[in-house]
DNA sequence: TCTGGGGTCCTAGGACCC
DNA sequence: TCTGGGGTCCTAGGACCC
């Protein structure tokens, strides 16, 4: 048996456990630069704000309905996910952090048919009394049928206590038969479009679908998903691993085509590649940069450019990866656009103790220390501290976040102060 | 004026090898 | 007229997830 933990409307929720006052009020959490919804809690659900939606063309329905608007506060939602994922991992010694507000549970072997109605109950009323923050509980014999019974008990709160499990055929039929196609976990808008032209409307119809036909029109990931549908587990419980590639990306606030802003931006991009390329003990050894104007603006002259530049050898030094990605850069850079996000991608990551020297050229050993040092001091300090002199040495570089909460968890004068 | 950011996996086809 | 058989590696594009 497996269960999927999701907590309700992650964002909006973490925001709403510091003001209970918000309990009865439509939150939304805003992107980067206060672009767009990225989050909306079941009141703004349903007052009709879709997920995506540019904060600008909504803003009179923000009014209209005192909608309470956040900007995205990862530091919050971080935490707070961490919170959640300490107290889940107790009820399990095998579990699969999913995303930041998602885990799979594997209970084989902890739990006995005929308690999982009374343990889903216990993960719930732990997360919820330790953090706050609401979570719906799904259990099923595969993690792609968690996925369906966590969506009933998120669906019907009131009918399932924000538990439901999936343990009978009966149950299944009537689970799948209830999941419109472009439901499915697995199943995005495209094939979802065309299963509809085909035919099939349910899970229940998709599960039922020839083999031969998932496989050629889907390949093997369809037909996976389709066997886990059936009650065939394909899914395994997954652990962390390093990942195969790294992007830094940021639109800016404005558009600008200036190339020393341009240069300083990817510079930095560069280096939080290498401190994140550090934490994962990984170096890279082709980087990729891309620049990119405003392509919402048509009546401007639009320009995309990107370019993969191989490494001469491996490296997870900051230094020497602002200084290729900056070489990168000079080559698509043209003058003339206004540009509006660009970014830095490193790829053909390594472990970083297995280095493959080059004969000619290689990283230079004095980084090593110096990006430890650089490390711990801004670790420490929980801001960068230490930088190099190309990365926006004016503190000219900033985010639109208009209306961001307080760190309330990893801030100490942002601690909620309690009245005795 | 204002439209996010960061990932994974699979397949087909081209280029190459013997 | 007739042109083998069996591989690997890489990349772009498509699909999906949160």
């Amino acid at each position: 048996m497996f269960a999927l933990i999701d907590c309700n409307n992650f964002y909006a929720g973490c925001e709403r456990v510091f003001q209970p006052r918000l309990r009865d009020t439509p939150i939304v959490v805003l992107s980067n630069n206060d672009g767009c919804v990225i989050a909306r809690c079941n009141l703004a659900k349903k007052l009709g704000i879709p997920m995506g939606a540019p904060a600008f063309e909504f803003r009179a329905l923000f009014e209209q309905h005192q909608v309470q608007v956040f900007s995205s506060n990862y530091a919050l939602y971080g935490d707070m996910s961490n919170r959640v994922m300490s107290l889940l991992s107790e009820f399990t010694p095998d579990m699969e952090v999913y995303s930041i507000d998602e885990a799979f549970l594997n209970l084989e072997g902890v739990v006995t048919s005929g308690h999982y109605e009374a343990y889903a109950e216990k993960i719930r009323q732990t997360v919820t009394k330790g953090t706050g923050l609401p979570i719906s509980v799904g259990l099923a014999p595969t993690k792609a049928l968690s996925k369906v019974a966590n969506k009933i008990a998120k669906k019907y709160p009131d009918h399932t206590g924000g538990k439901y499990v999936l343990d009978s055929e009966e149950k299944r039929i009537k689970a799948l038969k209830w999941l419109p196609v472009e439901d499915i976990w697995g199943i995005g808008r495209r094939h979802a479009k065309r299963l509809r032209l085909t035919g099939i409307s349910n899970a229940l119809e998709f599960s039922r679908m020839p083999e031969e036909w998932v496989r050629s029109h889907m390949s093997v990931v369809g037909l996976r998903l389709q066997k886990e549908l059936k009650g065939i587990p394909c899914f395994e419980m997954e652990q962390p691993q390093p990942k195969q590639n790294i992007a830094v990306t940021r639109s800016f606030d404005k558009h600008n085509g200036d190339f020393t802003y341009v240069r300083e931006r990817i510079t930095t991009f560069a280096v939080t590649c290498g401190e994140k390329l550090r934490q994962q003990q990984s170096c890279c050894s082709s980087l990729m940069v891309f620049i990119q104007t405003n392509r919402m603006r048509t009546d401007l002259p639009q320009y995309y450019n990107s370019l993969v530049m191989p490494l001469p050898f491996p490296t997870n030094s900051g230094i020497e990866l602002a200084r290729f990605a900056t070489g990168a850069m000079k080559q698509i850079f043209r003058p003339g656009y206004q540009y509006k996000k660009v970014g830095v991608i490193v790829m053909q990551i390594t472990p970083e103790h297995i280095r493959q020297i080059n004969l000619f050229e290689n990283s230079d050993e004095r980084h090593q220390p110096l990006m430890q040092a650089m490390d711990r001091i801004n670790t420490l300090y929980g801001v960068t501290r230490v930088k190099l002199a190309s990365q926006d040495p004016g503190r000219t570089w900033k985010m639109r976040q208009e209306k961001l909460s307080p760190c309330y968890t990893t801030r100490i004068p942002d601690v909620i102060r309690v009245k005795a």
